[in-house]
DNA sequence: TCTTTCTATACGGTAAATGCATAGATCTTT
DNA sequence: AAAGATCTATGCATTTACCGTATAGAAAGA
């Protein structure tokens, strides 16, 4: 008999939320089909793994017996995927750095070239995600390392701060702002801020200054996915947005204005890889940007 | 990203046969529909894990790490499955009992007798399968124990040998042979056999007497998956059957007839479970049909 | 050049999964 | 005791995905 892991999440989210409608939105999808897809689960194994009553959803003893080996089976087939990521990424002779954005800026490209330099028989694959992309792609061994913007989850990642960037803030080219050399975060109080819901909370509220120093919430404005999209709404006068300094320079937009934030805490940017990779290519680009960044 | 356990099968199946046209024929699909789900395959884990030409298929350096990975993941589901139904068995207080067409005949029914006798807080569960299934069943963890036409692979199963049938032949009431008291299986030379593409073909050659004393083949008649769709055969004059006693006496159809096979080795009939299992019940379901096999 | 032997693609028909609306069941509240 | 609140299950219409057949396309061998 066949399963989809599909139906070993559904059936781990239930197993921890005992609530057929909280589980189905947070697997982001309509009540019925959790409903049925537990079901086919059920019949499929010949057992009730939950006994459910109007009122409320138990998992039976079949089901706990069940749900330690699911767990494993989604760990496993997670480990599955990064291995043959990974071996084919070395049988390439490739090395996948991912980032978002802008990156590390010129950093990057330096330690690219620098990097061909030093090992020819390598190529370099710049892989750039969404906002907060880059950690799950590590997990997942969709790239072998990447630049991160912190703060970040970076458990069970080697990570090394390679770079500081002042943060600026952009606006649409004709905004009131614009005319000011410098800017405080008070300035900002009226402004509505680009936001994403794609990266974690404590991420969002970094780089949003959330709570300010006189202690209010920004003025939540239009959300995005990445670079591209938000730059859009900055544009478009919809709202403005705060960003690395290199933003500024990777997306020269004429209808755009980027003034610095001299009251607030710079980025800080890490090159991370999983602790699991020890391997030469991984090691010998850690030392590339290590050398680079040493010399700035 | 998710997967079906099914994908993870036909990769495996291709990984082995390294022929998309072989390894389709083998999964019981057509080639078209093993590329799309190999290539899906690929896509999600966004690696090639064939490479492909008009004239060979090899495994990439992912494929092969991915392999064992696969195998691995479809032996850790099937386990989980076992494992599932095991404990919702020994919940609810259930010995399920496999068997198949007339199982162990009398033996059977009284020991089920006996062990509710002994143990009054278990319930039997008699389960019935089509032919072979009983093995597949102990495997899969859909029955505790099982009564085992031999033979039969019973590797990794404990098994024990607790009945001894005489053969005999079926065949419809008006048949040239029913007049006769006993029947030499050189008689039916020229009477077609059922058979069956479901159990294994030593299985069928053992029921068939093939090759014959006189080294000649049966003669092929109807296939069937169980005793009633045989019979059906059988009743209408199609072809001609060999069973136990007990098959006989269990389906007592008036237009059929029955007459022991003399010259030919009787069915040995033995219980079987997972040597994994050691448990209470199952022992002493075994100790209680031990008792009842001594005495006779 | 013409087979032969593979895998990949196009296409039409069928089965399955999805979301919405709602029924049905069981507590809680008034 | 009746009404409300809070769950899961079911019916239905729509979209999506999947399968098999037929066939194209590529590459090696005769």
């Amino acid at each position: 008999m066949d399963v989809d892991t599909r139906a070993l999440r559904y059936f781990i989210e239930l197993a921890e939320q005992l609530n057929f409608t909280r589980a189905s939105e947070r697997l982001f999808v309509s009540q019925p089909v959790l409903s049925r897809r537990i079901r086919r689960l059920e019949e499929d194994l010949r057992t009730p793994l939950f006994e459910r009553t109007s009122r409320q959803v138990l998992l039976t003893t079949a089901g706990e017996a069940f749900l330690p080996l699911a767990r494993q089976l989604i760990a496993d087939w997670q480990t599955a995927q990064r291995t043959a990521r990974l071996v084919a990424a070395v049988t390439a002779r490739v090395l996948r750095v991912g980032f978002e954005a802008s990156g590390a800026g010129s950093l990057a490209t330096q330690a690219y070239a620098e990097f061909r330099r030093l090992h020819p028989d390598f190529s370099v694959q710049p892989k750039r995600f969404e906002w907060g992309g880059e950690i799950a792609a590590l997990h997942d061994g969709l790239v072998d390392v990447a630049f991160v913007w912190l703060p970040a989850d970076t458990t069970g990642l080697h990570t090394e701060i390679v770079a500081i960037e002042q943060r600026m803030v952009g606006m649409a080219a004709g905004h009131r702002l614009a005319g000011c050399e410098t800017i405080s975060i008070l300035d900002l109080s009226d402004e509505p801020l680009v936001w994403t819901r794609r990266a974690p909370k404590h991420w969002v509220d970094w780089w949003a200054v959330n709570p300010r120093p006189d202690g209010r919430e920004p003025i939540w404005g239009p959300e995005n996915d990445n670079v591209e999209e938000m730059l859009e709404h900055v544009a478009s006068g919809s709202a403005v947005c705060i960003g690395p300094e290199s933003i500024g320079r990777h997306y020269g937009r004429p209808d755009l204005a980027w003034r610095p934030v001299h009251d607030i805490a710079p980025l800080r940017i890490a090159l991370c890889w999983p602790l699991s990779r020890t391997d030469q290519p991984v090691a010998a680009f850690g030392a590339v940007v290590r050398g680079l960044a040493d010399r700035t």
